[in-house]
Parts: C-alpha cells; sequence; structure tokens
DNA sequence: TGTCATT
C-alpha cells in the first residue's frame, strides 16, 4: 500500500518531518519516495568496518531497504560514515535507540536521521580558531545559533593536558546560506568578553585531503620515528625524499633510483604496458588492498593493487603488488616506503623483479 | 583543521 501526500518539502527539525504514517514508504505529489522517517546517517564509524559489517550491525534492527557505507572513491578507505534506509519507519526509529552512542573500538558512533540530500546542504561546515579558552562548546553554538540551525559543534582539545581548549572548533550548520552568514557575523569580531577577534571560515574537506597533506602526514609519522641517535643513509636518502615530495624542491632521476635500489644482477620487469610494478613484502595477514592505496597514492598515478591471498584461509601471504604509471613516481615511492613501519612490520618494497632472488 | 555529516 502506497500513500499520496500532498506538498510539504520543507524540513526543519532535528527528527522527521511530514505527514507521520505508521509503516511503508511515503510517496510525495512528484512521485520520489520520502524517506525521511526510514534513512538514517550514521556518524564515527571506525575506520576498519566494512560495508558488511555495517549491514549486520544495523540489519540486527529489521529490514534494511538500503545501506551503504560511504568510501573515498580513489582509494575505498571508508569515510567513516553510512547510511541505512530500514523498509519500517518503526525500525529506524529503533536503531536511533539502541544504536546511537554505541561504543566501537575507539570510536562512539552516532545515529540519527539523515536530511533530505540537496546541493544547499553541502560546503556548510566552518573552522573557527581564536576561541577564548574558557569558552566551551555550548558557548561556541550560542554564539553561532543566531545565524542558523546547527547540526554539529566541537571544540579541539589539547591532548596532553586533556581537555584544555585549543581556541580552535567546527560549526556545521544545516545550510550553506546559515555558514555564510555566520562568516559575514562573526568572522574578525571579539565574542562578548573576549580580549581576541576569531576568525571564522569554512572548513576543510577531509575526503579532500591533497597528495601533499598525505606525504606531509607521511612525513610526520617517519620522522618520529627517526629520533635515535643512528642514522641510516637510506633513512636520510629516504627523509629527504619525502621532503622534496612534498614541498617540490626536485626530483630525483631514474639512475640516482636505480643505484639506490637495484641490487646486484637483479633485473627490473620495466613498464609492461601497465606500468612499474611494485613488490611490497612483510604486510599483516590482515592487509587488504586499501592499506596499498593509502601508501602508494600519495605518490603518484597507481592504477592497480593487489594483495596476495592464502586461498583457503582468504589471509594475506605477506606480499602484494602495486602498478605505477610513472617511474619517477615509483622510484619515489620506493625509496619512501621501503622500511617503513606498518604497525609492527617493516615493509620491503621494491620494483618487481623479473625472478625471485634468493635469501 | 575534526571521531571524514548527505549517498
Amino acid at each position: 500500500m502506497v500513500t499520496i501526500i500532498s506538498t510539504m518539502e520543507t524540513q526543519v527539525s532535528n527528527g522527521p518531518s511530514g505527514t507521520s504514517l505508521p509503516n511503508g514508504p511515503v510517496i510525495s505529489s512528484n512521485g520520489s519516495t520520502d524517506d525521511s522517517k526510514t534513512n538514517l546517517i550514521v556518524n564515527y564509524l571506525p575506520q576498519n568496518m566494512t560495508q558488511e559489517e555495517f549491514k549486520s550491525l544495523f540489519g540486527s534492527i529489521g529490514e534494511i531497504e538500503s545501506c551503504k557505507l560511504v568510501r573515498d572513491k580513489i582509494t575505498g578507505q571508508s569515510l567513516g560514515y553510512g547510511f541505512v534506509n530500514y523498509a519500517d519507519p518503526n525500525d529506524a526509529d529503533k536503531a536511533i535507540n539502541t544504536l546511537n552512542g554505541l561504543k566501537l573500538q575507539t570510536k562512539t558512533i552516532k545515529v540519527s536521521y539523515a536530511r533530505p540530500s540537496s546541493a544547499s546542504i553541502r560546503d556548510a561546515n566552518l573552522y573557527v580558531s581564536g576561541l577564548p579558552k574558557t569558552m566551551g562548546q555550548k558557548d561556541m553554538e550560542q554564539l553561532f545559533s543566531q545565524y542558523g540551525r546547527i547540526i554539529t559543534s566541537r571544540i579541539l582539545v589539547d591532548q596532553v593536558t586533556a581537555g584544555i581548549s585549543r581556541g580552535v572548533g567546527f560549526i556545521r550548520f544545516d545550510k550553506r546560506n546559515e555558514a555564510e552568514e555566520a562568516i559575514k557575523g562573526l568572522n574578525g569580531q571579539k565574542p562578548l568578553g573576549a580580549s581576541e577577534p576569531i576568525t571564522v571560515k569554512f572548513a576543510n574537506n577531509p575526503s579532500q585531503k591533497t597528495g601533499q597533506a598525505l606525504l606531509t602526514q607521511l612525513y610526520q609519522t617517519a620522522a618520529r620515528r627517526y629520533t635515535g641517535p643512528l642514522h641510516h643513509q637510506t633513512q636520510r636518502f629516504r627523509l629527504d625524499n619525502l621532503l622534496n615530495a612534498t614541498y617540490g624542491v626536485k626530483r630525483f632521476s631514474p639512475i640516482t633510483i636505480d643505484s639506490m635500489t637495484s641490487l646486484a644482477g637483479v633485473n627490473l620487469t620495466g613498464p609492461t604496458g601497465a606500468g612499474w610494478c611494485i613488490f611490497v613484502y612483510n604486510l599483516s595477514p590482515e592487509a587488504d588492498e586499501s592499506v596499498l592505496w593509502q601508501l602508494f597514492g600519495p605518490f603518484g598515478a597507481v592504477t592497480n593493487v593487489k594483495v596476495i591471498r592464502d586461498f583457503t584461509t582468504n589471509k594475506c601471504k605477506g606480499f602484494g603488488f602495486v602498478t605505477m604509471t610513472n617511474y619517477d613516481e615509483a622510484a619515489m615511492a620506493i625509496a619512501s616506503l621501503n622500511g617503513y613501519r606498518l604497525g609492527d612490520r617493516v615493509l620491503q618494497v621494491s620494483f618487481k623483479t623479473s625472478k625471485q632472488h634468493k635469501a
């Protein structure tokens, strides 16, 4: 049975809007389904959670019409949120009541009704800095709420001194124009009683993190490992590469890389049509393709990754392959990632050789 | 500059 409701598109409240019906999909006059009472957005999912686990968790509540864990288009990495559309609005309600706030690994998931998708709700997230250290989340919300409906807010706190505000925060408005008004009204303004003006601007989108940002992150990770007294030449070389790649100081010639990476008498396979094949050794049994994308993607064009798995256990056999289009980028990736510590393992990364070299 | 909030 399908019920037709008359026009009512504006949605303002936190919960689902529109005519309340006990069950089943609601079809509006334009023929599109109104899933405002069945469709949920789930935030702060653990990075590892798969689509299957996601579906399994939310499927335990009731029949799912559809669900999707949102992933990065390029790397396949989870973006940490997803959507669940239940067949029955009662199950959506039940999911919020029973799963919102559930602790999974290091995350506390948030389950709420999804707002109808529209262009007007995109890019509505603000980055705020220069906040008085005494200002809490509620104070910040109060300051911003005059410009519109706030979807999320956060004040960043110092990690070591546990709980001291860094004077930096985020405010997501329901609508982009609300965010724009808040910038106009609050950027450069001093909050009541504050001595310094605050900066209010649009926040970076974490899914649009550049290769450069990833490299910087990689470099920072690498740099922390090199604080000991002993620095091998190869480690210095690796750090230099990362710096150069990040800041574009210079590029390494193939000759330099060849002399670095090629062991005596080892032949490279060369660009066999698809590109340069890279051998990655010492992956954990749990390794998957996404980790290879994540590791190699920042260095340039990656056309293919493969984790070699045991046929029966489906666990990684400890190695995989990555294909990169450009020699320079492949060489840079090898020079940088060979010896890279992934968890408790040290990776061995090299061009794939024509034959297995002896141990 | 986030526990990646709109498929």
